[in-house]
DNA sequence: GTCAAATTTGACGATTCGTCATAAAAAGCA
DNA sequence: TGCTTTTTATGACGAATCGTCAAATTTGAC
């Protein structure tokens, strides 16, 4: 594959051909990309609407404006779709969590903003919350695009990266001490486990009798306070009405995204 | 389907015939049930090797000394036989919890044991372990058999039992007190999304750099130590080297399981 | 030994996947 | 605008997989 037309010389005049060219080729890849937003739209309503199991690339197709061969342009395989949407999930999620920076409050509020806009993508979302638990599954990552896999783990740095930054915060202004041995990666990644492990469960185990009596709302911050009480993250859930700042957060990004619990993301 | 042949008087004897068909029966089923355990055996070996993209049930029917229709006999379909290899890891899960229940220590080490348990079998057996993850996904709840998405939920059950049991003996021996308005539901419950998170996510997202760094063999041990803390189980960490006692606890179920990692279940 | 019920078999139809030769469209060029 | 080259889209097709079912086989009762 020559990457340029070979023996084309391209400047020869006063126009910009490079510049030309990239436009134009962006302008493509802008209305390619587009394309694949509405085709990931179209999966997820397939899916929601009749099952993951009842999902097919012939159905996609169906219900889409273009062809097999186009739809396996954009994705590998059935699999990469649900990568894609995954994908997605995630940029959601970042999206969310970009908004809940702005939330006034000590540290371990904005701490619990971030777990709220969590929970509320699992819930508002979950088809595509599901999405993120297909994808850690062996069957997708192994068929997945190489590119898409990549991809995830970027976004999860990226997660990361923003729990770690709350975290180093809370070091800074001195409500948070990081005791000898344990290290900001130990203590984002039990978030990270705390907040994935209940939210996985409550959405795909709720049929289990002891789960299904909990109150949903409340769920996430509870095993967070407990948490973060443990890691000595001041004020204490005992010092401070965390209830409170739950529903001040709730009430926070429920005004800030007017039009629905879903932003656009790119 | 009549149940019994029709027209066939049993009771004209000194024989007992209920009994003889019971133990006809129950040697037939039994046959059938190890032949079940094999194929299932099988089927664990051949995702392991070729992982489970490229698992088909044609493939387990070649390597099987039975035909495909004796294989649909026992699952319903490719997702049944994933929910039966789940069902067989939380038996495994739950035959660990027992071993630990005799280690001798505290209520927060008795505690420990079983996320050690839990741990071990995440690690021993990796692809059992991803089952399960795989099992909560929408594809295969949706596909599987009433019966044994009943059977996960009765053992996911007992599992949640089992912790029930561990944090009702720290309080009534005094070693954990329950504030009000946290009951024994919530605390379960937080510590099973801890425990499940974690493993979930470092056997699937080990790619993901900051977690790779993580030390495996205690990641579990931190995490729950910051947990155990937030609900202040004595002794605290900071009084007692928790360390120690996860060693501890390897040490013992080591000598118990000579053979190996993973016990025979029925 | 004979018979009925239960079980096993593997060929078969129906889907679904993913590809590829061909057609269409867009971009470059004069 | 008209012509050539490159890129993209199409949908018919082969391969593979799933799950079924009528026929064959085995099992156990009498």
């Amino acid at each position: 594959m020559t990457l340029f037309g070979k023996g084309k010389r391209s400047n020869h005049g006063d126009k910009q051909p490079k510049c030309v060219i990239k436009r134009i080729s962006t302008k493509r890849q802008q209305a390619v990309a587009e394309r694949e937003a509405q085709l990931l739209v179209l999966a997820e309503q397939l899916v929601t609407e009749q099952g993951f199991a009842n999902f097919t690339m012939d159905k996609l197709t169906a219900h889409s404006s273009c062809s097999k061969g186009t739809i396996y342009n954009h994705f590998n395989s059935k699999e990469d779709l649900i990568a894609a949407l995954c994908i997605k999930s995630m940029k959601i999620e970042l999206a969310l969590f970009e908004q809940t920076d702005s939330f006034e409050g000590n540290s371990r509020e904005k701490c619990l903003a971030m777990l709220y806009a969590y929970q509320l993508h699992a819930f508002a979302n979950p088809t595509l919350f599901m999405c993120v638990l297909s994808a850690k599954t062996p069957a997708v990552m192994e068929k997945a695009s190489p590119a898409r896999v990549t991809e995830q783990d970027l976004l999860a740095k990226d997660i990361i990266a923003h729990c770690d930054a709350l975290f180093a915060n809370a070091v800074a202004d001195g409500s948070l001490r990081l005791d000898s041995g344990m290290d900001l990666n130990n203590l984002t990644f039990a978030l990270w486990a705390m907040a994935f492990g209940t939210n996985a469960l409550m959405v795909s185990a709720g049929s289990v009798e002891s789960i299904s009596r909990l109150d949903n709302r409340f769920t996430t911050l509870v095993n967070a306070n407990l948490l973060l009480d443990g890691i000595g993250w001041q004020p204490l859930s005992s010092e401070w009405d965390y209830h409170a700042t739950w529903a001040r957060i709730g009430q926070s990004i429920n005004h800030q995204s007017e039009g629905g619990l879903c932003p656009r993301v790119s």
